[in-house]
DNA sequence: GCGCGGTGGTGTTCTAGAACACCAAGGGGT
DNA sequence: ACCCCTTGGTGTTCTAGAACACCACCGCGC
């Protein structure tokens, strides 16, 4: 029975909890950092379920509002300045629910030599080589943005073998069964996965990345 | 019951099953356009639940591998180029999933003339002005990539509009003086600002000391 | 003092349904 | 001929739990 109360008021339930949700966060109820209540006492205190509550925290947490932690809890996220670009996602996704073809074209990969302020912000040395890829942005196959992304070369060159190996029409049965994964590895696991242990990451290696 | 069969091969079901899907429409078993069978079939073809056939569907959708569309049934994405290069995003999230902290830092935004490479990709006269975005990426702190994006200026100057009516009180004055700056190009007072607010929370916001 | 293992709290995965919402297409009524 | 509106198929939201995995912390034994 669904709960007594037919409370079907023309939005998902879960979408109008993680609405209260933004609401406490952005009116300052819940500050940055602060861990917010118990999953399952926020559920009883919204008068869902479980299941329930879990939905409208994945669209916070898609939103980067919230950061859950497995064995520790769920905390309101950083206020990092980027925030607000961050909805340019967002926005994006909108456009797309709307029925707007989003599609993303690669347009160039090469490696070069960075820039100084290129260098600066990935903690570079001067004139140390970066891949750069480019790719256009189209919103209904008209051209929205262009963007360029410099890789440090080490990671970037990983990022395209893992890619090289993936593109052909071949059997992508051997990257399942971790030839690639070997080898991303080693290479790979130096820059970033100093703490975490990479036996883990015995499904799919994370060549490093990024979102966009 | 959880079923009788040890579910726990150490990745989660859903996982699993948005592994072999991911299969099929690389092998081009699926191919793009194609309708995916029913999601209850299906659920039952897996051996679960309809719940936990739906997370796995999610995890594709999200990766735009497919798309669901109430009512009609879910289909095989477009085939597009870009397609390995999304790939991208799905190391990303594992990489979140696994705990690694993937934040995106602005770090700097500012109109300006468009190059050719540019205009001509966007599809713009020559010397089009354009808003170009810089974001940081990292990974567990660590920079890992550069995004620097273009956007012609009108619609640049509406995301920027969009942002800052967006951004909670709070914020704002920070952000704006932010955007501000940039102008006048210091990269270095995001990064300081960000990181003392870090302190001032004595929380992890996943922005580590950070020399630049 | 130092480490190791238990313990309690937290997020995560999964079950087995039930009821709802959406869409295309076919059948009747006008 | 045209339009409504019912029908069947599909995705979506939700319930009420149960079992699991992860982490910090505390106390016991050495």
């Amino acid at each position: 029975m669904n709960g007594g109360v037919r409370v079907n008021w023309r939005v998902p339930r879960y979408h109008r909890i993680a609405e209260v949700l933004r609401e406490r966060i952005h009116e300052g109820e819940l500050r940055p950092g602060a861990r917010l209540d118990n999953q399952r006492r926020l559920a009883k205190s919204f008068g869902v379920t479980l299941m329930t509550l879990r939905q409208a925290l994945e669209l916070l947490e898609r939103e980067h509002l919230i950061s859950r932690r497995h064995g520790l809890g769920t905390f309101v996220a950083a206020p990092s300045i980027d925030y607000d670009i961050l909805q340019l996602r967002r926005f994006a996704g909108d456009l797309q629910a709307k029925g707007e073809q989003v599609t993303t074209r690669l347009v160039g990969t090469k490696f070069a030599l960075a820039d100084h302020r290129v260098s600066d912000a990935l903690g570079l040395g001067p004139g140390a080589r970066v891949l750069v890829l480019e790719r256009l942005r189209l919103v209904d196959g008209h051209p929205m943005s262009l963007q360029r992304s410099f890789l440090p070369a080490p990671i970037g060159e990983e990022v395209v073998r893992a890619d090289l190996a993936r593109t052909p029409l071949h059997r992508a049965l051997e990257v399942r069964l971790g030839l690639v994964v070997e080898s991303a590895r080693e290479t790979v696991s130096a820059v970033r996965l100093e703490r975490s242990e990479a036996r883990d990451l015995s499904c799919r290696t994370g060549a490093p990345a990024f979102e966009s």
